[in-house]
DNA sequence: AAGGCACGCAACACCGTTTGTTACGTGAGC
DNA sequence: GCTCACGTAACAAACGGTGTTGCGTGCCTT
C-alpha cells in the first residue's frame, strides 16, 4: 500500500489481534510483519489506543492488545481514530475573497461532507473480526 | 486552497469562464487572479483541454476559452478529466502476501469504489454554469 | 535491588510528490 | 519580422510522510 499507509496499518494489524485477541503483541513484531519499523507502529497505534481501541503495555510482556471485543470494532471506527478525512480533509480554511470562489468552495464542501459521510458509513458495516479470512 | 489544489484551479477557472464564455483569458491573467503560476495553468488546463472541455489558442489574441455550453459541463466532467481520484487513488497495486490482508484490501477496496461512484455521481448533478453567485 | 524489555516521545534525515520558476520552441496575428 | 501566448522540458523549492536514532519511563524478571 502507498497512500492511506497508516490506515492501511491500522486496519491490518487490528485485523490480525482480532484472531486472537488475547495474544499480546509487540510494535517489534508488528513492525516486522507489517515491513515498516517501531516507531511507526507505536505513532499510529497511539492513535487508537486514545481512541480507547487499544491499549498498550510496558515492561517485559508488554506490547499491545485489543481493549474491546473485535466484533465490537468497526472499520469506522479505525478511520476516524486515525482523525484524518480522505475526502474532505486537506481543505484549507482560508475564506475566499472571490465570490465565485466562494460559492464553488460551498458547493464542493457539501459534496464532500456527503461523502465523507456515506464512506464513514459503509465503513461502519464491518467489523474487524469480520474481515478475516479465516 | 491547498490540497486538490489543481482540482480547485480548474474549477474556479470554468466558473468564471461560465459566467462570460466568449471571453478568451490568457494563462497570465488566470494565474494572476489564482494567486498561482501561468505555466502551472496551463499544466491544469491542458488537461482539461486534453478531455475537451476548453479550447486553446496561440498568437496574439490567443488563450483560452469553454469548448463546450457552461450548461453541459459538469464538476463531475472537471473531475474526471484531471485523472486524480480522490478516494480511490494512491492504492499500490502491490497483491498482498498475507491472506488477511488480502481480505482486508478487498473489502476496503469496494467500499471505496463505491464511494468514489457516490462522489461522480453527486459532482455530476451540477454544471459550471449553476455554481456561479451571481 | 538491578537489569532488561517495551512503550512514549522528540529530533532529525530521507524520500517522493507537488508546486513554482526559468528557459526555449512553436504558431498566430499585427 | 516582431510580439504575444501557448507547449514543454528541466530544474529548484516546499511540503508531507516515513524511517531512524536517542533518551526517558514504567514494569517485569531474576
Amino acid at each position: 500500500m502507498k497512500r492511506n499507509s497508516r490506515l492501511s496499518l491500522a486496519l491490518h494489524t487490528l485485523s490480525h489481534m482480532a484472531g486472537d485477541p488475547s495474544r499480546m503483541r509487540t510494535s517489534a513484531d508488528i513492525a516486522e510483519h507489517a515491513g515498516t519499523n517501531p516507531v511507526v507502529v507505536r505513532r499510529v497505534l497511539g492513535r487508537l489506543r486514545k481512541a480507547g481501541l487499544l491499549t498498550s503495555e510496558k515492561g517485559h510482556s508488554g506490547g499491545w492488545r485489543l481493549a474491546q471485543a473485535p466484533e465490537d470494532i468497526t472499520l469506522a471506527d479505525v478511520y476516524l481514530a486515525l482523525d484524518e478525512r480522505l475526502v474532505t480533509g486537506g481543505d484549507s480554511d482560508e475564506a475566499p475573497a472571490c465570490s465565485v470562489e466562494k460559492a464553488l468552495h460551498k458547493r464542493v464542501t457539501g459534496v464532500l461532507e456527503d461523502v465523507e459521510q456515506r464512506l464513514i458509513q459503509r465503513l461502519s458495516e464491518t467489523s474487524i473480526s469480520e474481515v478475516r479470512g479465516n
